[in-house]
Parts: C-alpha cells; sequence; structure tokens
DNA sequence: CCGGTGATGGACT
DNA sequence: GTCCATCACCGGA
C-alpha cells in the first residue's frame, strides 16, 4: 500500500501539479466501499488569470472551495445532471484547480460498475470526468473535502507516470481566450483517456464568414 | 466508428 | 434568456 500525497505536493504551480497526478490513485470510501481511480488524463485551471475557470470572476458561493487551501477537492454541478472534481492547487491566494477528467478503477470495481450501469466496458466507467466523478462517489455533499488529512478521500503517492508517457495538448470543452493553451495532460496509449473534442464558439459564427483557425487535436498514438 | 441532439438545472448577463 | 470544464442514445456509414 502506498501513503497518500501530502499537502504540499499541491502546494506548488498548477501546472506541475496536474502533470504529477498522472498515473497516481485517487481512493475514496463512501456507501458501498472504496473505489480507487488511476488518472490518466487531467487539465489546470489557472483561477482569476484563466477565463476558462470557474474562479475568472471572482469568489462565488459554487467555486469557494477554490480559494482555499490546496489538497481539498472542489466539486462542481453542471449541465444539469452531473458532477465534475477538481484537486485544489496552490500558492495560498490564488484558485488554481486541477480537473480530474478520466481514469482507470483499480479498485472496488463492482461498486464502479452498480454506480455505472450505463457503461458497456470497464474502460467506459471513468472516461470523463463527471463518469469519473461518478464512479468515485463524488457529488455536491463532497465539495470541500480534504485530501490529505488520512480521511476518506486521499491521493496514493505510488510512483509518478514515466515522462515518456504524458503527451500535453489543449483542453477539452473550453472555448475563447485559453482554449488552445496546453493545459491538458494525458498518459499516451490509454483506452480511458476521453476523446478530444474543441470547445463550442459563444456565439455561432457569420454564414459564409472565415471565422476562427481550427485548433488541431493532439496526436493519439 | 462517427456525428447529431435531448436531457436538465444552476449560474450568470 | 443563454451558456455551460457533459453524457447517453440514436441513426447512418
Amino acid at each position: 500500500m502506498s501513503r497518500a500525497l501530502p499537502r504540499a505536493f499541491f502546494d506548488r504551480d498548477v501546472a506541475d501539479v496536474a502533470r504529477d497526478l498522472l498515473g497516481r490513485i485517487v481512493v475514496h470510501e463512501a456507501g458501498g466501499g472504496a473505489v480507487g481511480v488511476r488518472l490518466t488524463e487531467v487539465e489546470a485551471y489557472r483561477g482569476e488569470e484563466d477565463p476558462a475557470s470557474h474562479a475568472f470572476r471572482g469568489m462565488r458561493r459554487r467555486n469557494a472551495t477554490m480559494f482555499g487551501p490546496p489538497g481539498h477537492l472542489y466539486v462542481y454541478f453542471t449541465y444539469g445532471m452531473h458532477w465534475c472534481a477538481n484537486l485544489v492547487c496552490g500558492p495560498a491566494g490564488t484558485a488554481r484547480a486541477v480537473l480530474l477528467r478520466a481514469g482507470e478503477v483499480v479498485e472496488g470495481i463492482e461498486e464502479a460498475r452498480a454506480r455505472r450501469p450505463a457503461a458497456r466496458r470497464d474502460v467506459d466507467l471513468a472516461r470523463g470526468p463527471a463518469r469519473l466523478a461518478t464512479c468515485l462517489g463524488f457529488d455536491g455533499g463532497s465539495d470541500g473535502l480534504d485530501a490529505c488529512a488520512g480521511g476518506s478521500l486521499r491521493v496514493l503517492a505510488g510512483a509518478p507516470a514515466p515522462a515518456e508517457g504524458v503527451r500535453t495538448g489543449p483542453r477539452v470543452g473550453v472555448a475563447g481566450a485559453g482554449a488552445t493553451s496546453p493545459w491538458r495532460w494525458w498518459l499516451a496509449a490509454e483506452p480511458s483517456v476521453s476523446v478530444y473534442r474543441p470547445g463550442k464558439p459563444r456565439r455561432r459564427a457569420a454564414a459564409g464568414g472565415e471565422t476562427l483557425a481550427p485548433v488541431a487535436p493532439p496526436v493519439r498514438p
């Protein structure tokens, strides 16, 4: 068994934390038992400096956890039905966090299947941020959970992912400024990495006009 | 495998 | 009213 990552791990630049989280196992003990997910895809959100971040327009009730200390879980509700989870990073005074986009269930797979009856294959259990959150049993009540306090949530130190297996590219589902910055990291040759999808523009493009240059999707070897 | 689209509610303009 | 850091399902190739 591996010990939990300490708070100092999260109290660093969000890009470094995101990359270093790849390959680590997030464990959450909830009703039904413990489920562990090995992270294969993450994204960095740079707080108030980042137009795509929930923290861009300042602190609100929903995003208050992002402004708090690193090592806590920020869970938000979206599209009227889905929960997604982030791990808050440092330094103190910022509102930066890493979105957990995809992973592979490595513990409690029977419980994960029970929570995700729509998944036809195990590789789809935690493929996508809302699916991953469902597997781990996260919901609104999980917002603010401390991953560094020896409680129901922890991120196992394990072994860092080999650098040669790490890829980086644009974030998924993000439009506008910041859409093309390479703030998404994933592990190559992982079937659980979610499919790349560029963010929709805020307004429909005018008919007949050339508008934005298309963003090349990251190559998936 | 792929693209199109409905679901469903809260946050924000 | 519009926009979501999305998912599941459907039909076509």
